[in-house]
DNA sequence: CTGTTAGCGCTTTCAC
DNA sequence: GTGAAAGCGCTAACAG
């Protein structure tokens, strides 16, 4: 920044301002110094503009996966919303590791972001700790966590699977199964297999059957594993809930494999709304749920939070609840397309929150 | 850092090395002010000591999209192999867009990263001159640019689709059509596009047809859209390849929707080898590459890279050549079990490169 | 093994 | 509208 200075003539302090401000440069000052700027090559040091402003411009972003379009879409557009304010993300995965997570927040921690989301509400007593120590925002996500650490943008896991057993139950199956991975798990599949046992009970249905299969992230391959030991394990079963789309695809197609009708023999249903679920043929029963209204709510929450901060003000905890919906599709039956006889595409849907 | 070292009774440096070294710093000490540390939770400032020693720790890698499998894996890659040397990685995703790209480089150059990994060897002019200015070590990848900035670890994309077709043709298959979005599209799709035109022309094929959908990133439905005007418009067409497996599952889902066997009436074939592919009933003949080969052969490269322009030195130019197979499913009718009479589960492969 | 000094490249603050 | 001085929180380099 030196060199551009000399080489325009003027202070390094009009060149930092002209790469920011637009008041107090003269045009022509700023034109010569953008010359000058374009000439050498230069291009801005923030971690420099960092330490002196004591603004990094980072925030961090913690999700349990990189490769799951749920979350995918949570980030996309979550890093949307920050850049309108120039924040960078600071991305990290943490595999559905609370060890992992905790080694995470402290690395974070480092880089001294402005602000740190995270997915879901269970984490270390230590990573809580330094989050609470942070003096940053904190917003936890994809969860409706008892005890807060501060924001959350979020819904109730198990409360989805609830209202999914009902629809269920509604369409007269009673015999009614879970498909998740084996503890432990990812947090938010065990809430959603909280859920379910609660809607066993709540419904009056004669039994609970839960089958684990894999470590998370489980994926197709386990969902196809799954389904064969729960048909071993409860040959009665009429129905089937998975933890997740993928989990409810790969099962699906297992059971086409095997030629057992879906759903005539057993409906199926999934979490997530994956494309894959929409186009699946018979398509699949799903929950679907706002991802990026999760991430652009809390995007846009993060900077509320920062714009506090900035100024040494503080934002009142804010509990944002997401609405989500069940989706109805050929693979529970209750679409007007069996998959034998192709008609229509349009699913039924139903709000809930 | 001054808290804890007037607290221990030490100098911050001694802190500081405390915090690195392993050597220097009596067992003694560095025992007494971890326990300060501890105590006021105190947490490293990493941007303050990357303006003094010149090192951000910070490594970037370019990808299209966050939301694709195959991405995904290489960016885990990278990053598992960045996290033996305490390196973080900033990631930016262009959307497909190379205007974005040169904007991503941009601000990632801002962070004064330590070197940059991008997804292929396509860039604005400006962007491809800010790469070749920043003195850092560049790393091309999942492509094989004609005229690479530095370094390459990738494949040729044109290659793939020419075995693949290649392989259809050994099998009997004379009229094949190619899917992909509509340009400007992502290059990679492009150059596949490529590849199949150039087989159509070496196999001696009586005629050529590309159907373009969508937009990038192109996915299932338009595979599904896709497939009905490759019919529509070449009602003789007795393959189709599809520019990723998503695309190729949305058209084959269509197929069977329509009441169109996969493979009796039609043969289709994806690229990426996801996980979707591999579960799909029928199964999805594709090309496997390598996502976390190529991930962890540049994640490595970079550190050699990185470690040479930390001493002064220059490391030589490197371009890697990452192998792919065409993997034969039921889709192409080219693995035992046909899709209405289940059997075996295993695949023919054949490896290339 | 530990401390002192200087300075990384910006921005804040205050002066003109 | 512009400049000068001071300093952000660390670490390199050298001294002891």
């Amino acid at each position: 920044m030196a060199d551009v200075a000399r080489k325009a003539g003027v202070s390094a302090m009009t060149v930092s301002r002209a790469l920011k401000d637009d008041q107090s440069v003269s045009a022509k000052t700023r034109t010569r110094i953008m010359k000058v700027i374009e000439e050498l090559g230069y291009v801005l040091d923030l971690s420099a503009g960092a330490l002196s402003s004591k603004r990094t411009g980072f925030v961090s972003v913690l999700i349990p996966s990189i490769n799951n379009s749920n979350f995918s879409e949570t980030m996309h557009a979550i890093s949307s919303v920050m850049e309108t304010a120039d924040l960078h993300v600071l991305i990290g995965y943490s595999d559905y590791s609370v060890q992992r997570e905790e080694v995470l927040i402290e690395t974070m921690l480092r880089r001294r972001p402005e602000g740190i989301i995270l997915t879901g509400g269970f984490h270390t007593p230590k990573g809580r700790r330094m989050l609470e120590r942070a003096d940053i925002p904190v917003i936890e996500t994809w969860d409706l966590p008892p005890d807060p650490v501060r924001h959350v943008v979020g819904f109730s896991n198990a409360e989805t699977i609830v209202s999914l057993m009902r629809r269920l139950y509604e369409r007269g199956y009673q015999k009614i199964g879970f498909i998740c991975g084996e503890p432990p798990s990812d947090a938010r599949g065990m809430d959603r297999k909280r859920g379910y046992l609660q809607a066993v009970d709540e419904l009056g249905l004669a039994r609970a059957h839960v089958v684990f299969t894999g470590q998370a992230p489980i994926s197709i391959k386990d969902g196809a594993e799954g389904i064969v030991r729960m048909i071993e394990e409860w040959p009665d079963v009429e129905a089937v809930i998975c933890v997740s789309d993928l989990v409810a695809f790969g099962a699906m197609t297992e059971c086409l494999r095997r030629g057992w009708d879906v759903p005539g023999r057993l409906a199926i249903a999934g979490f997530g709304d994956f494309e894959i679920s929409r186009f699946a043929w018979p398509s699949l029963t799903t929950v679907s749920v706002g991802c990026a209204e999760i991430g652009r709510r809390a995007g846009e929450l993060m900077l509320e939070a920062i714009k506090h901060n900035r100024d040494g003000s503080t934002l009142p905890v804010e509990i944002q609840q997401v609405p989500y919906e069940v989706v109805e599709r050929q693979s529970t039956g209750t679409q007007d397309a069996p998959p034998k006889a192709p008609s229509g595409k349009k699913a039924k849907k139903q709000k809930n929150t």
